[in-house]
This record gives C-alpha cells, sequence and structure tokens, in this order.
RNA sequence: GGGCCGUUAGCUCAAUUGGCAGAGCAACUGACUCUUAAUCAGUAGGUUGAAGGUUCGAUUCCUUCACGGCUCACCA
C-alpha cells in the first residue's frame, strides 16, 4: 500500500507540474485524423521510400502501453484498445518545450501525437512526433508488461483493467456483440418481430426455477425477476403476432458455477403454425451459420475438441440413455423406464442423486443427464422428453407420458431448449395444477399457476413452437472459452471492500 | 450450502525441517537522438488476506473469518 501512495503521490506530482506550466491536465477534446487501425489499413502496404513520398501527416491517440526514452528521444507504443502503433519524439523536432511535456508522460497516461508516418530501420510503422498532447492521467500503475493480469478476480472485478492488457478479452466481447447481431439478422430476415416484455412480473413463470424477489414501493406489491421469457411471448402469439423473439436478460436466484451466472442473457422465439421438428431445423441452420460467420469455419476448436457443424446428430432421450450408458452398470430395459422403483434402482447403480418425490419423468430426465450429458461434445439435439418435466410442451400424440421438446447440447451443455408450445388452455391448467401438488411436496423450483395465461390460451392460440437458446453459452462456443465468466464482461462476484 | 486448493511488493512469482522476506517487470535518480521484453549504473518499495493461538522465534504449524478457484449439489 506504502508504494502504491508512493506512486499515486509521485503521479499526482506529475499532474501538478502540467498544470504549473500551463497545461489543462484533463483536456475536453482531441480532434484525430486517423484511428489507429485506420493508419494500420490505409499505410501498412507501403515501404520505406513510398512513406517518405506521400507525406501522410496524423493526429491519433490512445493510451500510452510502452515507454522506451532514450535521452533526448524515445519511443512510445499507444493503444486505442484494439490496435497499436509506434510512435517516436526527437527533442530537436518537437522543441525542448513539447519534449518537457513528453517526459512527464508515465506508461498508462492516454495522450495524442501528430506527425508524418515513416517506418524506421527495423521498418515499424512509426509516427515521427511533431507534437505531443496530454490528455489524460494514469494515476494507478497498469499490471506487468509480458505476463499481464492473470490473477481471475482482479479481472472480472476490475474488467477495465483486464481490457487494457490482455487484448484477446476484447475479442471475445467483439464476438459476442456479433453473434447477437447475427442472431437479430437471422430471425429479421425470417419476418420475426423483435418485443420488450416485463423484466418485473408478479408470477415468475416460463421455466422450473427459484426466482428473485423484489418489491415495488408505490404499489405496495411483491414482484420477482423473470426467469423466462417465455408465457409474455406467447400471450403476443395469441395477439397475432405469429413470428416473435426476445433477446435479453433473464434472473434465476440459483448456485454460481463455470456454466451458470445469476443474470444471463437468453434469446427465446416463437413461431405460430409450426412444431418442434421445425426448429430442429431452424436451430442446425442458424448455429451451423453462427459458427462459420463467428470462426469462419464450421469446424471449431473447443479445448481439446473440434467440434464439427457439419455432422450434427440426434438422438431420443431414451436412445440418448442406452447409447451413453455406462458398462459399469446393469443395462436398462424399455419397460424398466415405466417403473419408479426400476428407475430408481437404474439412478442409484450410476451414483446419480435424486429425490424420493420425483416421478418416473424426472427419474428418466435424471438418467439422461447423469450417462450422457457429458458426451455430448458434438452438436447434438436430443429429442422427446418426459411430459413430467415439461409443463408447458405438447404431448406427442401417440404417447401422452412424453412431449414434443428437444434440447441441444454442444461442448457438453445445454444450449437450447425447444418445443411444440401446449396450447389447449384445460390441459395446461391441468399442467399448473400438477406443478402446484409438486410445489405442495416441497418442490420449490415448481411453475406457479399463471391464470391470465391460461385465459389467454383460452382466446384460442395457433399451433406454435417455441425456443430458447442461452447466449452466454452460445458463445462460450464459438469463443472457446471455458467458463461463463469468461464470455459475462461483470460476471457476479461477491462484494469487496474498497476504501 | 458441502469438499479440496489458493491469497507474499503495483504485476508475475520465489523463500530448505519453524530461523535475517527475495527476484524480474513497473516506480524513482543518472547516462543515452532508430528503440521495440531498449540498454547501462544506482535507489526505494512488505502489517506475507484479517484476527487469534502454539513457540525463544511463524510466510511456514493450529483455530476462526474474508475473498477467489476447482468440484459436488441446484440449474440453463
Amino acid at each position: 500500500m506504502e508504494n502504491q501512495t508512493n506512486l499515486l503521490e509521485q503521479r499526482r506530482h506529475k499532474l501538478a507540474e502540467l498544470k504549473r506550466l500551463g497545461y489543462d491536465p484533463y483536456p475536453h477534446k482531441f480532434d484525430y485524423t486517423h484511428t489507429i487501425g485506420q493508419i494500420r489499413t490505409e499505410l501498412e502496404a507501403f515501404n520505406h521510400d513510398e512513406l517518405q513520398e506521400k507525406k501522410v501527416t496524423v493526429r491519433v491517440c490512445g493510451r500510452i502501453m510502452s515507454l522506451r526514452p532514450q535521452g533526448k528521444a524515445g519511443f512510445m507504443d499507444i493503444s486505442d484498445g484494439e490496435h497499436r502503433i509506434q510512435v517516436y519524439v526527437r527533442k530537436d523536432t518537437v522543441g525542448p518545450e513539447n519534449f518537457e511535456l513528453f517526459q512527464l508522460f508515465d506508461l498508462g497516461d492516454i495522450i495524442g501525437a501528430e506527425g508524418p508516418v515513416f517506418r524506421t530501420r527495423t521498418n515499424e510503422l512509426t509516427v515521427a512526433v511533431t507534437k505531443v498532447h496530454h490528455l489524460s492521467k494514469n494515476l494507478l500503475p497498469l499490471p506487468e508488461k509480458w505476463h499481464g493480469l492473470t490473477d481471475v478476480e482482479t479481472r472480472f472485478r476490475q474488467r477495465y483493467v483486464d481490457l487494457i492488457v490482455n487484448p484477446d478479452v476484447r475479442s471475445v466481447f467483439v464476438k459476442r456483440s456479433k453473434i447477437i447481431r447475427e442472431i437479430r439478422n437471422f430471425l429479421d430476415d425470417r419476418g420475426y418481430l423483435e418485443v420488450e416484455t416485463p423484466v418485473l412480473q408478479t408470477i415468475a413463470g416460463g421455466a422450473l426455477a427459484r426466482p428473485f424477489r423484489t418489491h415495488h414501493n408505490a404499489l405496495d406489491i411483491e414482484l420477482y425477476l423473470r426467469i423466462a421469457l417465455e408465457l409474455y411471448l406467447k400471450r403476443l402469439i395469441v395477439g397475432g403476432i405469429s413470428r416473435v423473439y426476445e433477446l435479453s436478460r433473464i434472473f434465476r436466484n440459483e448456485g454460481v458455477s463455470t456454466h451458470h451466472n445469476p443474470e444471463f442473457t437468453m434469446l427465446e422465439f416463437y413461431q405460430a403454425y409450426s412444431d418442434y421438428r421445425d426448429l430442429m431445423d431452424l436451430s442446425q441452420e442458424l448455429i451451423t451459420s453462427l459458427a462459420e460467420k463467428i470462426t469462419g469455419s464450421r469446424q471449431v476448436k473447443f479445448q481439446e475438441h473440434i467440434l464439427n457443424f457439419d455432422s450434427w446428430q440426434r438422438f431420443s432421450m431414451k436412445e440418448a440413455i442406452f447409447r451413453f450408458w455406462p458398462d459399469s452398470a446393469p443395462k436398462p430395459n424399455e419397460e424398466d423406464f415405466l417403473s419408479v422403483k426400476k428407475l430408481r434402482t437404474l439412478a442409484a447403480s450410476i451414483h446419480a442423486h435424486y429425490e424420493l418425490t420425483d416421478g418416473p419423468g424426472k427419474l428418466l430426465a435424471t438418467l439422461f443427464e447423469t450417462v450422457a450429458e457429458d458426451h455430448l461434445i458434438q452438436p447434438t439435439i436430443i429429442y422427446d422428453y418426459p411430459a413430467e418435466v415439461s409443463p408447458l410442451s405438447k404431448r406427442k400424440a401417440d404417447d401422452p407420458t412424453t412431449v414434443e421438446r428437444f434440447e441441444l447440447y454442444i461442448a457438453g451443455m445445454e444450449i437450447a431448449n425447444a418445443y411444440s408450445e401446449l396450447n389447449d388452455p384445460a390441459e395446461q391448467k391441468a399442467r399448473f395444477e400438477e406443478q402446484l401438488n409438486a410445489r405442495g411436496r416441497g418442490d420449490e423450483e415448481a411453475h406457479d399457476m399463471d391464470a391470465d395465461y391460461v385465459r389467454a390460451l383460452s382466446y384460442g392460440m395457433p399451433p406454435t413452437a417455441g425456443e430458447g437458446i442461452g447466449i452466454d453459452r452460445l458463445t462460450m462456443v464459438l469463443t472457446d472459452s471455458i467458463s461463463i465468466r469468461d464470455v459475462i464482461l461483470f460476471p457476479l462476484l461477491r462484494p469487496e471492500q474498497v476504501e
């Protein structure tokens, strides 16, 4: 701390020195003629002699990332966050007064520089400075230049520092932005309307999860932060917006892990007159085209794997259980899936955790998650889920225990969840009542009754298919990120003590 | 919430069996007008995450706490 205090004092002293010499320590603007990136794209192709001939003079600005003074001259690398360029300051070129200003510069300061662009003896594209400007002071030192900043806690708490010194971090978030833009383009091109629905809700529905609670003072009512977008979007399908989507933040009051952040970004889209089979094809098209647009290839590196988006697999949930069942446990039969007792035995045989209140559908889903999920590295669609764990999905015509639902797995993670929407208000009401019973048995994540949603369905909702895609996890897949915190700029952490 | 691991200078890391807390970079002073991990000479910088305990002596052993990582549970 002493050291940092000393350094702060030193830097504040330099700031005072700037003032004493008549400079505004925090000037209001700097008119630049080129960004560093523009200089790179426009002039990178030219050699020393060509640059001498062209005499391109620029005004650029950025943060000093490297400072190499050399007596009566000096070099700096300045960065605009994305690109870097070297600038060369000579006392006999800028004059004694401006050189005095240069000598007050510190690593991390924001500066402006003007002058012609040339190439040094070592062929480095460089601004031969005729005048430097001080634009803002760095009072706290930047992390070391070649190990950079690796302490993850500091990286997440002070993401601004992470972004300054770790260029790869920026590129993840540039890709994230591009993913979101491409998704919007994809859906807009297909006639979907983007809408915004309430974040504050009196019933947090559309998913099985625990919500955050809050309170509205003027109305004196308890409210929840939404856990899904689903029920409002389907109300809009009833209202005749037959292709609709929302891409926004949702909130779940659950644990934090490498795959979970309490607030995360969800895309949900709904398409009338379609069923889940249509969305399988659409998802495959969307995700494959995103992979290609973001990474430049349909073969995408993820950790030690190459994800091949040219070769998608599709299994029913039961097929996946058989296929990935471990050799160490006795193989199940199709009939075993009908008996709670047999299902519990199977779960125990693979050390899966279950509750005594779990019905056959929940147990089946548990078996699937335990044996199959880790194996689903390549893009895989798992379809036909138990009705018991899918209170908003439509049953299969030939099997009332199963619903028309699928999930998309990539890199062992659940990326998307989609189904043919239940649009029979009487059955929806009955499903909500089943959920209320589960809630009565202590299941805090069971769905609450949403009477207005049932009323909306009673006006008639066309056959509809809907899907949710987790944007954070999709971004992980397409940026080779192992933790969700690497794709969220400010992931939730416990508060620190800042003086 | 449980288990395991971690926290030493601004950053990245050392420190033998419990025996004087160190290095590189950053910083400061000086030299240096084509350097780019600039170089050379010198200087300074520490409540070892916090609080207790054991001990002649604790970065090191013990307890509690804080924060983080991994993992399990929960979930997407």
